[in-house]
DNA sequence: CTGTTAGCGCGTTCAG
DNA sequence: CTGAACGCGCTAACAG
């Protein structure tokens, strides 16, 4: 025990965290310390004894590459981040759901989860024994877990009542990937029932409410090549079968919806309309002002944030319900002929 | 304790731990612990003891959203996930070296520091006295720790040499910021003297190679708008003072350079060469094939990634220096005239 | 203001 | 293969 060397007990304690201690005593700890390679308190030891670590986990189902390429998400994270300050870590856990991963054994006093499925149900379980206080942005509601959403219903329905005012009625959809599969495929009622990410699903049910047997492809993931070949095959169709409108589930698919139009030589808005959702400032993407949805990206992180040191703090927050706004771009109009 | 209830003792640790024990009692024990609600060893007691945690540090110096917006520490960072696995957590840290920050009383076995300056050197110094490996992917050397690398210099030199060589006389360059100061400014020596961020002196200090005194402007990040903001300021002026050619720091900054180019009505390479560095897929950056110097930015990452398990395994491991391979595209030629 | 005592929850001996 | 004792490094409470 390092601390029994210059000085005393465990006053040396005091010293280090700041104790009400007289600052002659802790400067003789400090230089003792010093002397004998002693650097502060084993951070395992008093996170067992405090039963505080510090740590707030951040669980992903997919990997850190998928996740965080995507601005929406990186943006929550930033969120999280500076609601958190620097006083505590972010542990980032990517757990595909499979078997027993770190996210049983790992060290952190709560949980974000970052548009998980229902696939963890048993980890959840697990964190609910231990009195872990866990927080789901755009996650599938569970028992005990806070959620921090987004209306993607509401809005993605508003969205579709635009297209719908403008005058188009043979469309298609563009979603981002229903369950935890990464392949692209056509839109079926089947895939549909299986469904696991609750955002797609929202977006989707949102814009069925307009209308009601919205077909289209689902992307293996939100990129704007995804976008284009979702577009290419949608668009790829003589004129009286082709959509009028492409309701896109996140700006970058739109982005390469519109790539695809291009490609085809059709002019957006006037041959099609696509409009996506998000409100991501992407990059390069200049040429058009694109309509859209506006979500509080970065908002969504604060909130979770903010939410776990309420809970934390032993406080009990309610549920977060943040709303995004219609941005009406260049790329909407009404159809031709 | 949890485990007096049912069974026995502690053969309740081999039990969770996968020990050798009869599977008949491994039954007995984990029915046991189900019905009292026994979720498993608590991870702070069980780190203490085995004196591992299974997390990984990773340290970076910005605020996340900047950090990760940079495709290159993003890719970096799936790399570390991805040689790691799903065994450990990364604690994704930011230091921005202030004062006495998490990074002093977080829990974990071993720390990368990602493109992190000397302002750290205490914190380095605490860990090393606590025996923590340390790795760090691109910043400057340090006593004890790892070094991962790519061949900057080198890489940079060479592309200057192309520049060189096709004849470009009168050039500039935009850089990263050479310091943790995020704003714009004019590369003057005194900044270059002050400058702790080893990337952007190391690709500068090749370009010198070719190009003694090559001047520019010092961008506040790797984004397309930085690049914008610089290449007008560079570009503004009459043909016979503007730079044949513009040497960025990264492909984000050339993209905007090339914006701005073209915003003032000049080709690229007509008019104007400009080269990046990186090799990063832009979205929506078609119209061109930049040239530029490709970095392997995961592999960076799963260098040091498995760094990290040699030396948690006790292994000694030397340094890495991975190296960089020369793109031309189409964005250089010889100069007008 | 300082020193003492008693665990935090687990893994590891060592004897049975 | 099992059960009992000990200690990991620290800190909350109390006694001096």
């Amino acid at each position: 025990m390092a601390k029994l060397a210059g000085v005393s007990g465990s006053t040396a304690s005091l010293a280090f965290s700041g104790g009400s201690i007289s600052s002659a005593t802790r400067e003789r700890v400090l230089t003792a310390a010093r002397e004998l390679n002693y650097s502060g308190p084993d951070p395992r030891a008093r996170s067992l004894r405090q039963g505080r670590s510090g740590i707030v986990g951040v669980i992903i189902e997919d990997r850190v590459l998928n996740s965080f390429r995507d601005p929406m998400t990186l943006a929550a994270l930033d969120g999280i981040s500076q609601e958190l300050g620097e006083g505590s870590g972010l542990l980032l856990l990517t757990a595909t759901g499979d078997g027993e991963s770190t996210i049983q054994s790992a060290v952190f006093d709560a949980a974000i989860f970052m548009g998980c499925s229902p696939h963890l149900a048993r980890s959840i379980e697990i964190m609910r024994q231990r009195n872990v206080p866990m927080v789901a942005i755009e996650g599938q509601a569970f028992d005990g877990v806070l959620a921090v959403n987004i209306d993607n219903r509401h809005a993605s329905a508003e969205l579709a009542a635009l297209v719908h005012t403008l005058g188009h009625r043979r469309l298609a959809t563009v979603t981002l990937p229903l369950t935890s599969v990464r392949e692209r495929a056509q839109l079926t009622d089947e895939l549909v029932k299986t469904a696991t990410t609750a955002v797609s699903l929202d977006r989707l049910l949102g814009a069925r409410q307009v209308f009601a047997n919205l077909g289209g492809i689902v992307a293996a993931g939100s990129s704007s090549d995804e976008g284009f070949a979702a577009g290419m095959e949608l668009l790829s169709r003589p004129a009286e079968e082709r959509p009028t409108a492409i309701l896109a589930q996140s700006d970058l698919l739109a982005v390469g919806v519109i790539r695809a139009a291009e490609a085809l030589a059709l002019v957006v808005p006037r041959d099609v309309t696509v409009v996506g959702f998000d409100g991501a400032r992407i990059e390069g993407f200049t040429d058009h002002d694109l309509t859209t949805v506006r979500q509080p990206a970065t908002e969504k992180g604060r909130a979770a944030g903010s939410a776990v040191t309420a809970l934390l703090a032993g406080e009990t927050p309610g549920d977060v319900s943040l709303s995004s706004v219609l941005h009406v771009g260049s790329t909407s109009g009404p159809p031709a002929g």
